[in-house]
DNA sequence: TGAATGACAAATT
DNA sequence: TAATTTGCCATTC
């Protein structure tokens, strides 16, 4: 699995084993799928998942603890991890020492 | 070929 | 905490 596929098919399966309630960076995808500094790579490939993509890509924030979309693409993100039961601020930020993925 | 592009990261102030 | 600065890299054009 690493010669064999390309960087986003990484990624993406990577991201689909994230599990409910549990939030993982954009850099530690990178680290995961072999280009430990490609972190802004993964949020391009996040950005572009296909239509109907059942990913969670609402489970990607950014090494702060924070989500890093804006405006109303971040309320949306925020919702869906409150649903999961992902505690997030108005602002975005979430206590990774409770809800970071680790494997 | 080469420059431009991002849902970033880490260090600094 | 927030704002800046600098470094990074797989794609795209």
């Amino acid at each position: 699995m690493h010669q064999s596929s390309s960087f986003q098919e990484r990624v993406w399966l990577i991201v689909s084993a994230i599990p409910c309630g549990y939030v993982i960076s954009y850099g530690e995808i990178a680290r995961l799928a072999g280009s430990p500094r490609a972190a802004r790579q993964v949020a391009k490939i996040l950005k572009h998942l296909p239509n109907g993509s059942t990913l969670p890509w609402h489970r990607i924030i950014n090494s702060q603890g924070k989500i890093s979309l804006k405006g109303e693409d971040l309320v949306r993100q925020r919702n869906a991890l409150l649903a999961e039961g992902v505690v997030v601020t108005t602002s975005g930020r979430i206590d990774l020492k409770l809800y970071r993925w680790r494997q």
